[in-house]
DNA sequence: ATGAAAGCGCTAACAG
DNA sequence: CTGTTAGCGCTTTCAT
């Protein structure tokens, strides 16, 4: 059995000596011509670019990540809260646009908003020596994260931010895109209104609440906190308060589903108690998505920049394993309300 | 500044060396705790383990993939066509199962059909030296995926399965689903069934073309070409196609759509032409979403267990990793036809 | 401009 | 049962 090309194991791939014996040359050269090239002379610099392809060589991150302490390893890690939700499937595309504009590779985990995964991920990561890591913390004051971030770990939140502590991250406007889409309802005339929202714990509910809150102040509506619903941000926390909704006396006149889960499931119960939407409900979900459109009736919705929110992490994650002491920074993006077909003007007095 | 603690770079992490003198045992110790504890005197392990608790002390996963060359690396990747499809992210939810409960990461890199990323991500986690692959390749013959496995990497083929090629891979058994569908549709009465597909590349798509067409032939139905759409897999090819198919002169009765971006596609074209689901058409879609139920009307269509393609995928690659000249296999998963409401009987002679 | 050599953190012989 | 040691593939001084 000869050495190299017959071990059929997983050797397939060159290595820095094999092309190294192929220009002859040592080592270091090769390698320098891949890092820092203009410190080679011209002439080796093709021999050994030409060994190089010749041998289908590509170098080992690995090693390198072994070896380079710093920062240049080429790899970040990306933990997301619910791969199901579509909204972070952007962000994951996203980041996917803007690693791969950079050479960068990522390691996506999904832990599904169960803290013991994220830790489990979380130290997974670490374990592989990613230079950074863009989150969705499970909550504000997210120990794990918080940790990280104090150890020096370059890493930027998304969606979510941390408090108490400086920290990159990319969030949107939930205030306002709860305000505005609040306020669309009631220029339609709409006063009883819904609100269904995941837990209180994850600060963009909190946020939207707050801003339901003092909307409906602003506008001279009584409160009705029997039209506020907090449960966890599933599928599942749609059907059920949308069921209890319609149970209710005096039911809402409109619904504002807190994100595109909850909007499925409040639209399914709708269907299947044959309430018509517009005519006999108005619903308006928070986060849109690509398919809103094929919804019957297309669903109005607050559309959140999911794909742009992953770029800017990503962007700001490389800049920051770049030069991690830079100030940090809290980028906010800005909501659009994409008015379709699932709302309706009240008709007054009637 | 003294050395320890107080690097604030990247060194949170404690080393097998830290691990050794806290225990006052050598590297190879602690090492041996980690693998093969039945190897070390309790006494001593109990030590160790303690100081690995005390530093926090998690391995390298890096330096260990350096290290062994075998396959024990604990890291695979995951090379999915398009992350914006469901039916993927169930896939990669399936995985993900799989691996944490084996305790390996993996690597998810989404090539949004496109051959070069196909080819740049796969360079990459070449580059990581994953233990093995996940792919669902672009096409039958799928050079790349097809060099791989001939220079025997552990690789698992899902959703599509390579020709000439020995090679283990988990698909859908598209024929009969889109056979059961069909004749589902028949027993509706329904005869002009349009269909909308994907590239016929891509071996999922023909053996639904195949299904088609046999099934058609079976029942005696003329086969009218006008009624086979082929275009590219995406929710654009949907609206398109829907569009000629309501232009015809003699339009459906029904539509079956190749996967489930094109069926809300369909969806949204026959919602933006007020045309009734399923008074005017029936629609069938291939490929169920877990939000079918909330569309209006909730969506008939065959459902394709993703998430177990997932989990069975990650099973086999593990096996073969562990032993990698097991004979190969081929496991084919039933879909299920999902009756919602989409399908109506036709009113005969009218 | 180039080479020799020292590790990065870990595993696996090989000795004891 | 435990320690010593030689690398894994690469980057990076330090010489030359």
């Amino acid at each position: 059995m000869n050495a190299r090309e017959t071990t059929s194991e997983n050797k397939f791939m060159a290595g820095l000596k094999d092309v190294a014996r192929e220009a002859d040359v040592s080592i270091a050269t090769v390698s320098r011509v891949l890092n820092l090239p203009e410190n080679v002379h011209p002439d080796t610099r093709v021999r050994v670019q030409k060994a190089i392809k010749k041998l289908n060589y590509k170098p080992s991150r690995v090693a390198r990540r072994l070896r380079v302490n710093n920062g240049a390893s080429n790899l970040i890690g990306l933990l997301i809260p619910d791969i199901r939700n579509p909204f972070y499937v952007e962000v994951v595309r996203g980041v996917e646009k803007a690693a791969s504009e950079t050479g960068y590779a990522f390691i996506m985990s999904n832990f599904s908003q169960n803290v013991g995964k994220e830790k489990l991920y979380m130290d997974i990561m670490l374990s592989e020596s990613v230079d950074g890591l863009i989150v969705a913390p499970a909550s504000e004051d997210d120990k794990i994260v918080l940790q990280l971030v104090k150890s020096g770990l370059p890493l930027v939140c998304i969606d979510r931010a941390l408090v108490n502590a400086k920290v990159d991250s990319v969030v949107v406007n939930n205030y306002l895109g709860t305000r505005e889409a609040l306020e669309y309802l009631i220029s339609l005339g709409h006063e009883r209104i819904a609100v269904i929202l995941g837990p209180l714990e994850i600060p963009t509910y909190r946020e939207r609440l707050k801003a339901y809150r003092e909307t409906m102040l602003a506008h001279n509506i009584e409160l009705d906190e029997n039209l506020i619903k907090i449960g966890d941000s599933s599928h599942n926390s749609g059907c059920i308060f949308t069921r209890e909704l319609l149970a209710m006396n005096r039911p809402p006149t409109a619904i504002f589903a807190g994100n595109n889960l909850i909007s499925l499931g409040t639209l399914e119960v709708l269907h299947l108690n044959k309430v018509r939407i517009p005519e006999d409900i108005s619903v308006l979900g928070f986060d849109d998505v690509f398919w809103a459109i094929s919804l019957n009736p297309p669903l109005t919705a607050v559309s959140q920049p999911g794909f742009e929110i992953g770029r800017r992490a990503a962007e700001m994650l490389f800049q920051r394993i770049k030069e991690p002491k830079r100030t940090h920074a809290k980028v906010v993006l800005n909501t659009q309300l994409m008015v379709r077909k699932s709302c309706k003007a009240i008709a007054v007095n009637n």
